[in-house]
DNA sequence: GCCGATTTGTCCGTATGTATC
DNA sequence: CGATACATACGGACAAATCGG
């Protein structure tokens, strides 16, 4: 499944760490041995520790090592700074994942949406809601815009499934990027209805805004994902930068 | 400032998308062009565009070119992926911050706090509530716990101003990286104390529980910081990893 | 305190592959 | 098809930090 080189020592470490192959705390083999058991230049081995330094699996220090410090998370969260389907978080944390399309529509934007979504006034739109249930529980209720220009023929049964599978492997689209802001904000009858919230205990919802680019540059999905409180749960690793 | 080429790049390309000098969507000058001009290496050259990758500034298209894709934000907004002090990201967004530490104690973590903070019972710790206010306002609570053995002679006069400023400088301490979880609890009475929220209206708040580390692999730093909803937003470029 | 060995950090040059035009 | 552009990978040199003798 690596397509190169630095990503099968990215894998293989990762995997490593995971399965508690090094101590909490512990030192990783250093960079000469690795080259040498990977059969590899310095560069690549250092771009494997590289991701997972990003990852907030190891740290480097100069002229010691590089240190583990991954600690399995106590309960199952989605991630920031990569992108992932609903389907992917859920198998990466092991639960169950399905998706139900309460609303598949055509519209074109009008200024309101334009405003909203940040897509072009005019443009010709795919708009959809799904609820997603993780084991069993309705946790998300997701408000898609799709730009039907870059994403053609999209029917309902692909939106129960995965629609980024029919993206990369049926129209071969490739995923860049998504700019996304998180806030939170006061729950609506809709949000009610599908998430099956308790107003009495929580009167608002975690909100996921997502603009989504391809590697034509264009935007092709806005996307809103309203959370239900109590299983939102986001986990990032920042790293300070010192220049 | 700039201590090393590839920051010195990165920092001037940067600069340059920000103030407009290339149009959204169009072209960076080619990596052999950006050689010439800053007379170093291909590596370095594309270690800077790597940067303005993961910060969502441009997007590398191979065959194509390096394209601008960076949007002003509408609105202030802290981020992810990077550590920033609470006074660094009010600079950002030009914004008027200031802090009041309204509980400075000393404490010995017993099974409770260690089981919440991740220190060893028996830690000893600072434990500080300290208020962020941001043009006069007030959006944070901060539970702050540092490790005395890691933080020493922290005092409230400190912690009124920049504890970040006096970890780096004063004792030369390297933060590192920083875990973080966000996630949505119900608001408290301290909260609503400090926080001017009206239950009413939202009886929830957004919650970022961070677990900080240092070059010595030591973790120095619970904190939780309570941020009212109405102001809450946070922001992160996601990248989809294509292997 | 010094020195040498080890380890990571920065930077360079080159070769080859792949995608675009 | 050739020229251009980014992607991967290799190898080498020197700097900076750490550690042990």
């Amino acid at each position: 499944m690596p397509k190169t080189k630095y990503d099968r020592i990215y894998r293989d470490l990762k995997t490593k760490i995971e399965a508690g192959d090094y101590e909490y705390q512990e030192l990783l083999p250093s960079e000469s041995s690795l080259i040498n058991e990977y059969d590899c230049s310095r560069n690549t081995v250092r771009r494997a520790i590289a991701a997972l330094v990003r990852d907030g699996y190891v740290q480097t220090m100069q002229g010691k090592g590089v240190r583990n410090i991954y600690r399995p998370l106590a309960q199952a969260s989605f991630t920031l700074g990569t992108i992932e389907s609903f389907r992917e978080s859920a198998a990466r944390n092991h639960q169950e994942s399905s998706t139900k399309v309460v609303c598949f529509a055509e519209l074109t934007a009008d200024a309101k949406i334009a405003r909203k979504t940040g897509f072009a006034a005019g443009s010709e739109l795919y708009y959809l809601q799904r609820v997603h249930y993780l084991d069993g529980k309705a946790l998300i209720l997701n408000h898609n815009y799709f730009l039907k220009s870059a994403v053609p023929g999209l029917t309902k049964e692909i939106a129960e499934n995965s629609i980024y599978a029919y993206l990369e492997h049926t129209l071969h689209m490739t995923i860049v990027n998504s700019i996304r802001i998180m806030t939170v904000e006061k729950i609506t009858e809709i949000d009610e209805k599908y998430l099956e919230v308790n107003q009495n205990e929580y009167n608002c919802l975690a909100v996921v805004s997502s603009h989504t680019y391809n590697s034509d540059g264009v935007m092709f999905e806005f996307t809103q994902s309203r959370h239900r409180p109590d299983y939102f749960r986001f986990q990032d690793n920042a790293v300070r930068r010192r220049f």
